[in-house]
DNA sequence: CGATTTTTTGAATCATATCAACGTACGTGG
DNA sequence: CCACGTACGTTGATATGATTCAAAAAATCG
């Protein structure tokens, strides 16, 4: 499942890097050191709860999804990753505690691991990166308050239309049962509600 | 509305230094130093959308609500915060960004605000702090994510169980119409709820 | 092609929202 | 201290919209 470090040039993950992280070229090559490629099938769950993540990951190509089992055995997507997305739990991943989630691969998807203690070491030798990650943090904070008070607001309708205009990619390659459950709804609403827009067209 | 520096101790906050950030008593006497008193009376608005938060608020007695107006008008609490608890728009603290949020008093409030200045200060003169308030917000967004979840799951009756469970003091002072808001309901619907509860009491 | 996954459709049901009205508690000013 | 106004909570009748269950159709994959 893990390999050694990937050896050619990522073009995504360069550009985020000295877009937000201000890497330099030598930078991002010492980055790439502390990475391992991990391949995950199609299916394959990447993790479970009561695990711990050892690694944070980015995706360098595929999707996956994490979501959660709740009382009633039913499954509740907390949020998507595709290319250029990181993906983990960093809770379980900062304090080595059991992971309450699962993190599965909705296609074959490679992704490059930042182990724990690649971690410490990469923010020890540019601890600019350090401060990167504290800011992304606070980034998905924000980010996820809003959507927090989203999901209080507004009928199914807006909030499919809402994640069609913001994240259209997502509609090319994920079914749309899934779509359905991230949006805290079932699929035959999902489907009967697409019906009725395309009915409705939208105001000519 | 604002005022010089409290002069008292403030056991709540002393306490919760001392063991998140590892305070000495010296240290926690430099901290107050920073602060500014501010008081907020019951209905007042302490922040709206549009404006910038220029600080960060802990609270010392009394009772706020966070929330924001949607697109129907309705509004949306996202959070209640009493006592010992820390309220602002972090987003629009560290990025002087426009907030999106209304920060209400629902009791006669005492505040006391870190402003900016003083919080770049404080992270210069005791940098663990820094680290402190960088692990809060790391442990805001591991709940705001499970809160996010949550919000997608169960009935009503269950998250209301929950918030009862988790959150007894907020139903001590808190009128139910905001805990419905909070809950993503009709204060009719909360009434009735609670109504069935009492009429089919818990398991004896 | 056969098997599995995904999407759609229909009918019945159920839970919450909505609208309207009333009861109650609270606090302020006369 | 009472009276009045405001804020809060409850109740009833009705409507709305999503869920549920069952089944079939369509798409995808090996």
């Amino acid at each position: 499942m893990k390999a050694a470090i990937p050896t050619n040039i990522h073009p995504g993950l360069l550009r985020s890097l000295q877009q937000f992280v201000g890497f330099t070229q030598s930078e991002y090559e010492l980055f790439c050191t502390f990475l391992e490629v991990c391949h995950v099938k199609k299916k394959e769950i990447y993790l479970q709860p009561g695990k711990i993540s050892h690694a944070t990951a980015y995706v360098n190509k595929g999707c996956l999804r994490r979501y959660i089992l709740d009382d009633h055995a039913k499954e509740i997507i907390v949020n998507f990753a595709i290319e250029d997305w990181w993906i983990g739990d960093l809770e379980s991943f900062v304090h080595q505690t059991p992971t309450i989630y699962y993190i599965q691969a909705l296609e074959d998807s490679e992704l490059f691991l930042l182990t724990r203690s690649s971690f410490s070491a990469l923010c020890e030798e540019i601890p600019k990166y350090k401060t990167f990650h504290d800011e992304k943090v606070q980034r998905n904070h924000y980010t996820t308050l809003k959507r927090l008070a989203l999901a209080k607001s507004g009928t199914p309708e807006e909030k499919y239309l809402l994640l069609m205009k913001e994240q259209p990619q997502l509609f090319q390659r994920i079914p749309l049962h899934y779509i359905a459950s991230y949006l805290g709804i079932e699929p035959e609403s999902l489907s009967r509600l697409r019906k009725r827009l395309t009915e409705k067209p939208q105001k000519s």
